[in-house]
DNA sequence: ATCTAGGGTGAATGCGCTTTCAGAAGAGGG
DNA sequence: CCCTCTTCTGAAAGCGCATTCACCCTAGAT
């Protein structure tokens, strides 16, 4: 800059003004800046405008650092389609990097878990305000940098009261689909398959499965009727089986806390001879491409992941124009998805 | 950082050197350090730190602002895929991502053209270095960003010879196709469809076909039996059809120059009566998703795009490690997929 | 007890830019 | 021709950190 200023012959403030406020500055001045600037191959550095200035234009994200479940699982599934398929932090990103664009940031990724708390604070420490996908950062990181700048929370429990926090209607969901084949298919004896007790997700979900019952009149499970440790296929088909040998009458329906779990359990389903959806309907949730593609076609709540990440970047938008806002929590609407494992195929 | 100096009773030095280098610190001072920092919310600054040791930490990746053709048209066929489809960007920063991490880098990403030169400069003015998508930056541009940090170029033609470039063996894989129609499946009579005139990898897959017709001793031609202007399915469909209703003998295969036009054209044939693969073959190139879901699946050449973004990293990181390197051109190689629509499926 | 290392720490400088705050240079008006 | 009002430009003070260099202190050596 100071090359410029010199070959240009004006002063570094005027380097300065030309990029920042091209109006201040005289057209012919502003040319012969260029010029020298062309020339010189000038490009200013970010950094000591940030330093300056006190903003950077980026908004961060930080994800988790293990390869998505439903990736492997997919893969899995369908090893041609490895490269075709979105994975959620894809997605996510996908909606931070449109939403960010429109608002004239740019977005700065990085998976965390690896570097430590040193990976966060890189990131925190290069943008105006950052999103995390939940149980990426320690919350205690969290806690102290969310004291510097803007940090939404996407998807999780809300850890940290005074953040920004983006979930989706988990148990709306939930409650809407188990409504759907109690009023409309008429279906009775329901079981619902939960994930760990720690996943946020899967208990919310689970609340409307209880919610719909209620709502049904129908008997009112305190606990999920069986519950996967890592809700993958696997377990699915390990759960599914095991509702089969239950004592008693057999389900009618079988409504999973993830996808991936039922379509495990469709596979369990097959093996032993049981039709879906004629001798029992099976659900999901999450709205993963595979949901589609599997046999019967799996009915299944879809969650709106891409709004995720644009919300993520509206809200951190809001909150760097005024921060005094009071924090929100928003909830994103779901949309359940009927296809043929539920017999509306 | 002064704060956090001050209130654990040593110099800003010391502070630096807790983070740089914590173990040039007494481990009694390091840990009073930490723990001022933790009550302060100190987060430290990367613009600063950037700024003084002339490093980020950061590569950045420049693609382009428009949506993905394929996008649109994938949605188009089936909008319920809209989700669960990666655009080659979204592939592409995927690679990047998990290049930038083995590395210790984060990774910036921008879409350009909407803001002019001025959101260019901002990655460049952000990064250790970084790499673009052709056509997305200027040539002018580039030249000069160029000359202060590493650059490489992401398919497209070489515009600048300094820099470094990877590109996919569109010649390699469109002749391995042809050679396959010619000598697995017998066919003698060829059409190819190609793109603009300016789309290097269009020309160059048609280098490609030009060359397996001389290896087979079949009449070599000297341009395209036609050309797109957009490479859409619309255009692959029109093409087809003219195609079709030509004088002289009907071809016993079209090989279209992506995938997208490929798509077109089977579904126009679909409306003519003429069967595929039976009365005649057809081809596509790049491998996108909607090539496996068509009836008859497409027999295509996929393109690997999230190796196009990890090696991509690697030479960023190579050149960042010895500037005197000297530029390379990498070629990627492709793999032709065969199924249904040439006969094989 | 004196001297010598050497680890640990502090003072000071500069990284490249933004941003007041003034001052200089034109443009009119009296 | 002098004075005031704009418009444009320059000087200088940081922004928050890394890093050199010098210094101090403590051990071990003599």
């Amino acid at each position: 800059m100071y090359d410029v200023a010199e070959r240009s012959g004006v002063s570094i403030a005027t380097v300065s003004r030309v990029y920042r406020t091209p109006d201040s500055v005289r057209a012919q001045t502003r040319e012969r800046v260029l010029e020298a600037a062309r020339q010189l191959g000038y490009v200013p550095s970010g950094n000591a405008r940030g330093l300056a200035s006190r903003t950077t234009g980026v908004l961060g994200l930080c994800f988790p650092d293990m390869a998505d479940p439903d990736a492997e699982a997919d893969a899995e599934a369908d090893s041609d389609a490895d490269d075709a398929v979105m994975l959620y932090s894809d997605q996510i990103i996908r909606g931070m990097e449109r939403a960010a664009r429109r608002h004239g940031y740019a977005l700065l990724i990085a998976a965390s878990l690896e570097g430590g708390p040193e990976s966060v604070a890189k990131v925190a420490g290069r943008v105006d305000g950052f999103a995390v996908l939940a149980q990426t950062v320690p919350t205690e990181d969290l806690e102290v940098i969310s004291r510097r700048l803007p940090v939404v929370m996407i998807a999780g429990p809300r850890e940290i009261d005074h953040l920004d926090h983006i979930v989706v209607a988990n148990a709306d969901g939930e409650r809407e689909l188990a409504r759907h084949l109690i009023e409309d298919h008429g279906l009775r004896r329901l079981a619902f398959v939960g994930g760990e007790v720690e996943s946020p997700d899967a208990e919310a979900r689970f609340r409307g499965f209880r919610e719909a019952c209620r709502d049904a009149g129908l008997p009112v499970p305190d606990a999920p009727d069986l519950r996967a440790e890592i809700m993958t296929q696997a377990e699915g088909a390990r759960t599914a089986e095991a509702l089969l040998d239950r004592e008693g009458e057999r389900p009618e329906a079988m409504l999973f806390a993830n996808d991936q779990m039922a379509v495990g359990a469709l596979r369990a389903l097959e093996r032993r001879g049981v039709r879906v959806p004629e001798d029992i309907a099976v659900t999901g949730f999450d709205g993963i491409p595979l949901s589609r593609i599997v046999r019967p076609s799996l009915t299944t709540v879809r969650q709106p992941i891409r709004q995720l990440g644009e919300q993520a970047v509206e809200l951190l938008v809001q909150r760097l124009g005024d921060s005094g806002r009071e924090p929100v929590s928003l909830m994103l609407p779901v949309s359940v998805v009927r296809r043929a494992s539920c017999g509306c195929g």
